[in-house]
DNA sequence: GTAGTCCGTTGCTTGAAAGAACGCACCAGG
DNA sequence: CCTGGTGCGTTCTTTCAAGCAACGGACTAC
């Protein structure tokens, strides 16, 4: 069936796997940041089928994300650029290396990042901005924001949300 | 057709995006950080057809991220409560509620984070452990770690990876 | 003119999501 | 005792997209 659409849902979570959408693009926008701007690099990197990838190219440029530059005439070619609301993402993917690293990879990291300049290590973790320490989900809690639409307020409530 | 799967590749991120799947995935755990844990609110929480909330707690459970704890006899009714590696998960969903506030939040963030001692607001950021600095894709290159299959190595820098 | 490169499009098959209805075990009230 | 309510799934049908392979089209190189 067509997928459910998260993108209106009063919550970032939902609209951020909503542009997301599926696995294929998490594993499009990695290759992205790792350099990659062709159809034909894609496609062979991943295996995804070429429609699949048509599709989701498309998806990523429409939604912002990459921006499709030509980089030759005759024929007309284009690549695939991170435009910046793009590389905003490049945050989550380095939470998902984070949790891979941690939890999935008994052998060690299967790669590892280095600033290109210095050749340090470079080791994402996600901490609070202002005590810059890592952030336990049973020390917070949960209220509506200025961006909570005012006609769920009631209903969140009574549903025991916001508790 | 059935889900490609990427739990085998040699990359964190495929593997972590495997895990997660879905959307699905990643809503039923962001409502279990905001302390959900029965089967009927999960459902009315989030409208997803009962069918998939069962198989998807199956999996979660399964994976080893939820743990399925019995809460009452006749009958016996279960809750499903985080383990260390789901809760390990919150910082993916942070870092998409970062996203999400930065670039999918007009109006401002629909929902804040508190934290419950001192009610100072949570401003979660992805940082390298040791300069303590935002990680620019640009600045950084990708290289072969530990637990990068050998088998593969040579393939993978034939084809231009770790370039 | 034959092969190769790059980027898609088309067509078929199958599996999974969506959605609603049903089942079952128990409790509470009249 | 019978009805209604709660909590947790299971079953069924329909629809839509992933997966896969083949094709096309515009060039370049030999």
């Amino acid at each position: 069936m067509a997928r459910t659409r998260f993108d209106h849902w009063p919550c970032s979570v939902a609209r951020a796997v909503d542009l997301l959408g599926d696995a294929w693009m998490v594993l499009i926008l990695r290759d992205a940041f790792y350099g990659v701007r062709r159809f034909e690099d894609f496609q062979s990197n991943l295996g995804i089928g070429r429609n699949v990838l048509t599709q989701r190219l498309s998806s990523l440029v429409e939604a912002g994300m990459l921006q499709r530059v030509p980089y030759q005439d005759r024929p007309v070619r284009h690549e695939y650029r991170l435009t910046d609301k793009g590389r905003g993402l490049f945050d989550i993917v380095l939470a998902l290396v984070r949790y891979g690293d941690d939890w999935l990879a008994p052998d060690g990291p299967p790669v590892v990042l280095r600033d290109r300049e210095t050749g340090a290590r470079v080791d994402p973790i996600v901490v609070d901005r202002h005590t810059g320490q890592p952030i336990d989900p049973r020390a917070i809690t949960v209220e509506p924001g200025p961006g909570f639409p005012e006609e769920h307020l009631a209903r969140a409530k009574a549903d025991g949300r916001f508790a």
